[in-house]
DNA sequence: TTGGTAAGTCTCCGTGTGGTGACATATGCT
DNA sequence: AGCATATGTCACCACACGGAGACTTACCAA
């Protein structure tokens, strides 16, 4: 019996760096992008921040490898919205889209700070964050597409980006300040109302004339 | 002759202050919430970092005093806008607003700077600039408003903070990143695009039967 | 003139940060 | 076995921060 420790295969590197990413993801949902720092991540993980630069070469890495995860991320959170089925038309698509972006970040403090990031900062930190992001969205929406097509006439790409900005931007307010532009987003009933406007605004802008509501 | 010194009168403190406060603002444009504090403030107005505490009482403080100079600074930006005459519609007024702010934004990086502040943080340091905000933007809405009302069966208020919020988050990410959702954001015809967005977005809301495009 | 008070400047402190180097220990390979 | 390497931990550095205290200087009213 050489020691009672089982087997810590090569010391447990691996352990350690997911308890690194896993407390970075911690640390940026639970107190934001400002007083994210190897200090404070490797605080969180309980081992020392040299290991930070060590197997990361930084908290640049650390981010990367948080990006990384993310596009898993944004997958496992629309993943329901995917489960109802081919969506009918290219409006309800949109609909759906937005309102599962909305119930994401409502649920997720992590994506959220790094929403708040990416508008908050220009730094190239935030750039594979941002990228990681985007990429996973188009993607799913892309995958959940089908052969649906926007009808003519209008800048769907523009005007998706338009509402995913909007639902963005409300979430994030509400979530830092309880309302937006004289409107509360606090409770639930708040949120239906921000649900109903969207279903409006995606159909004004996809269903031309104006369907029976 | 008792000192080639001119008059400082009352030692200057109104100038002081108003070094400071100016400086406050510069600091903030320039380098963002982040790494605002009283030593930048102070080493930006080339004076003691003690007067903010002696003056203002601290740094919130001199953020309120930012905040109560912000109406006057909406109000400026949005001028222009309203010396455009009345609108005719209801949907004007809203289109000229959204086109204003987008504007106002894009060319006052103190008021970007506020507004990611504001949803990056939800400390009450940057409640007062909310507070001044929102009240300087409704107040002008109210003012352009005159008699004009809204397309019965629509949620106006909620469908401007919509519009609202989908143009601040857009001049955010443009200025931060470039880019949103796949959609570049950089030279005049990408904000070119943005505008007709805009115009077709506030259009599809308020003006039930889609217009002739 | 004199004294009180405000203005302005200086130093200093404790703390937290990002980052580096040194050192002991364990592991795998030959 | 022995050795090189990976691993984990510690101390340490320079720096910036927010903040307080002490000090000199100017003003203004008795």
């Amino acid at each position: 019996m050489p020691k009672e420790k089982v087997l810590p295969r090569t010391r447990d590197r691996e352990a350690k760096e997911r308890a690194l990413i896993e407390s970075a993801k911690n640390v940026l949902a639970e107190v934001g992008f400002q007083g994210f720092g190897v200090n404070a991540v490797a605080r969180a993980a309980a081992c020392d921040k040299q290991l930070i630069y060590r197997y990361f070469g930084g908290i640049e890495g650390l981010v990367e490898a948080i990006g990384a995860e993310l596009g898993l991320r944004l997958r496992d959170r629309l993943a329901p919205l995917a489960a109802m089925g081919k969506p009918a038309r290219y409006s309800d698509l949109v609909q759906r889209m937005a309102l599962g972006l909305l119930q994401a970040l409502r649920d997720d403090a992590l994506l959220r700070r790094i929403a708040a990031w990416e508008v908050s900062d220009g730094s190239p930190l935030v750039a594979s964050l941002t990228l990681a992001r985007s990429k996973g969205m188009t993607q799913w929406m892309m995958e959940t597409r089908g052969d649906l097509k926007p009808p003519p006439g209008v800048d769907a790409p523009g005007a998706n980006a338009f509402i995913i900005a909007a639902v963005q931007h409300l979430v994030l307010a509400g979530s830092a300040a309880g309302a937006f532009a004289g409107m509360a987003l606090r409770d639930e009933k708040d949120w239906e109302r921000v649900r109903t406007l969207i279903k409006s605004m995606v159909a004004a802008v996809y269903d031309a004339p104006k369907p029976a509501q």
